[in-house]
DNA sequence: TTTTTTTACGCAATCGTTCCCGGTAACGTT
DNA sequence: AACGTTACCGGGAACGATTGCGTAAAAAAA
């Protein structure tokens, strides 16, 4: 079942015209007479002309259209993220195309590849828990492929990154724990591939030395897909909890850590915050509404889309090539609440 | 800073080949000798070159990319969806192009002529909130374009459907709070075009109806937004609780609708279920950890993705024009938790 | 040896659009 | 009258790939 659509040769044979006089007359050129404009104009109006973006990609060797690779879209943060990139994007008339990896290096990959054969202008990336290797990036990056990285960057390839403060995040909600009175407080990690999860523990390892405490490894728990498997939360959790000092306060590293971080706890009826404290980064909507309402540390998604996308589109618009990238680093927001013994709201 | 990709011409130039041949040899055509083929085969791979797309799609008139438009992506049950489209799509050798709403009228048009004049094969479209005008799918329906309706169908365009037995959910929900004795059931309605909102609002009706209750007009508050606007669904609620025999339970017909509600209520240090009860329409993987935790009516979102993926495939593939269309209808699910005084979990 | 068939490849058109050329009027200048 | 300008428009190549058709050489059949 195709669907014919009308081109500027219809146009050029029902208006006696050539091909060349309907395409100038379409951009207003000024080697066209107004009254031969106003005739195409009309009449492209009439049929309801629209250029076929197909045939001008294929001439421009441009599509206007930019991709993205997340781990997941049913993800507070990055479904915002992809709002602020929509907002910018769009506004330029850049088209979006998202892809998945789901946490898996082989999909990242994949997707990768079929974006750059897609030709994408671009490339915004925010690399899965499980991805090492660079090579599908490197690649397209060595080739002059513009890139940009948002929240889960890589050193490796030098490009524009765009970040949270991880390390104040991590921080300042480490700090609150302590100044709250809680003791022990264990950190529930994402993959250690992460920049991420590197920045959020060099920040919980910080604060715990500036206020006197000791730094204790057996405290970290890393869980390789961020939260994504509920039984690699559980695992870590069961080990924390047999400790000989069990920790009284936990700092869940990622949205999906510190949601089934409370499944866990509700399950094994553990009280938050009487047996144990929880704060975590997160950008759900309604952590608010959770019982008990979560203290979280909230980071500028949408924000972060549009920063991103603006340089992007800076490094796909540049006449010539880009060598002095630049790392943008938001600050994130500590909201808190119940879960750490604070104000209700 | 514009990204030189390998075409066929480059093969055919390197090695002194057409670049019919080189297309053919590609193609595993019988037409070329093995060892040609084996030459060009190799010589391909090594300096690792990709057919453009671009040049296809304008050869074939097809662009093997479909669009989807929804409301929201930041919203579980549409991100669910999403994910079933992406699982049958991407095995099928389709793209997917993601185009929000935000349940504004506007921006569907815009989307819609955004997506059409893209070159897309077919089109997944739930509809806005606000829209009351179908012209702009209209126009594209009439013209032969594969399009599959999802969710939040309507009437007055014939093709595929998709949706889940809304009327069923709001019955066996409303039917669960009669027989939890709640005897004043409020019904917290989405926007009166959207056909979702109908359907609950039937199943709603009849549940009444058929458990010896009156169905009383002045219960039903719809907000236009769906629960996107909070202000929407205090005024409704406010209006509800100033009722001479307020409710004392609610049918929150909205994901969006249910949390927000869930809001208003902790904002006013209402106590659910003990001053009102809860049932919604949610998607939400974490209902279960809500204050009190919801019982919901749940939809299979990822199954729908996937069932009007392969119906909007089979249309854009079918040879000749599709007269008969299906109407798909989804079981949804009932969940009993405390928010309607049900059991822990 | 001649004719026919097969094999293996190239030429050129095509998709929709843009844009470099080139061409032809009409008009103005000397 | 001869030439230069300007205004306006068309021809055709190009973008990257596919494909129907034509054809040379090689192989097979006569």
């Amino acid at each position: 079942m195709k669907f014919e659509a009308v081109t500027i040769k219809d146009i050029a044979k029902a208006l006696g015209l050539s091909t060349s006089t309907v395409s100038r007359a379409l951009r207003d050129s000024y080697e066209i007479s107004p009254e031969t404009k106003k005739l195409v104009l009309e009449y492209a109006q009439n049929i309801n002309y629209r250029p076929n973006p197909i045939a001008l990609s294929l001439k421009e060797k441009r599509s206007r259209s930019i991709g993205i690779i997340v781990c997941e879209i049913a993800n507070s943060f990055f479904s915002q993220i992809i709002n602020g990139i929509e907002s910018i994007a769009y506004d330029r008339g850049y088209n979006v195309i998202i892809a998945q990896s789901h946490e898996s290096y082989e999909r990242e990959v994949i997707n990768t590849q079929y974006l750059a054969s897609r030709s994408i202008d671009g490339l915004l990336v925010s690399v899965s828990s499980e991805t090492q290797d660079l090579h599908h990036l490197k690649n397209l990056h060595e080739r002059g492929f513009p890139i940009v990285f948002f929240d889960r960057v890589v050193d490796e390839i030098d490009t524009h990154k765009v970040i949270v403060d991880n390390f104040k995040g991590a921080y300042e909600a480490t700090e609150h724990l302590i100044k709250s009175g809680y003791r022990h407080i264990a950190n529930l990690a994402g993959s250690e591939y992460l920049s991420i999860t590197k920045e959020r523990m060099n920040g919980y390892h910080q604060a715990l030395t500036d206020n006197g405490r000791e730094f204790d490894p057996g405290y970290v728990q890393h869980c390789l897909h961020g939260g994504m498997v509920y039984e690699e939360v559980e695992s870590a959790l069961d080990h924390l909890l047999t400790l000989n000092t069990k920790p009284d306060a936990i700092l869940g590293c990622a949205d999906k850590l510190t949601t089934n971080c409370l499944r866990y706890f509700k399950k094994r009826k553990i009280k938050v915050p009487d047996d144990i404290a929880l704060v975590g980064f997160s950008n759900l909507d309604l952590t608010d509404l959770l019982s008990p309402s979560l203290t979280v540390v909230r980071q500028p998604a949408f924000e972060m889309g549009q920063v991103s996308t603006d340089l992007l589109i800076q490094l796909i618009e540049s006449k010539r090539p880009v060598k002095d990238f630049e790392k943008r680093v938001l600050p994130p927001q500590l909201f808190i609440r119940e879960s750490t013994g604070g104000g209700k709201s």
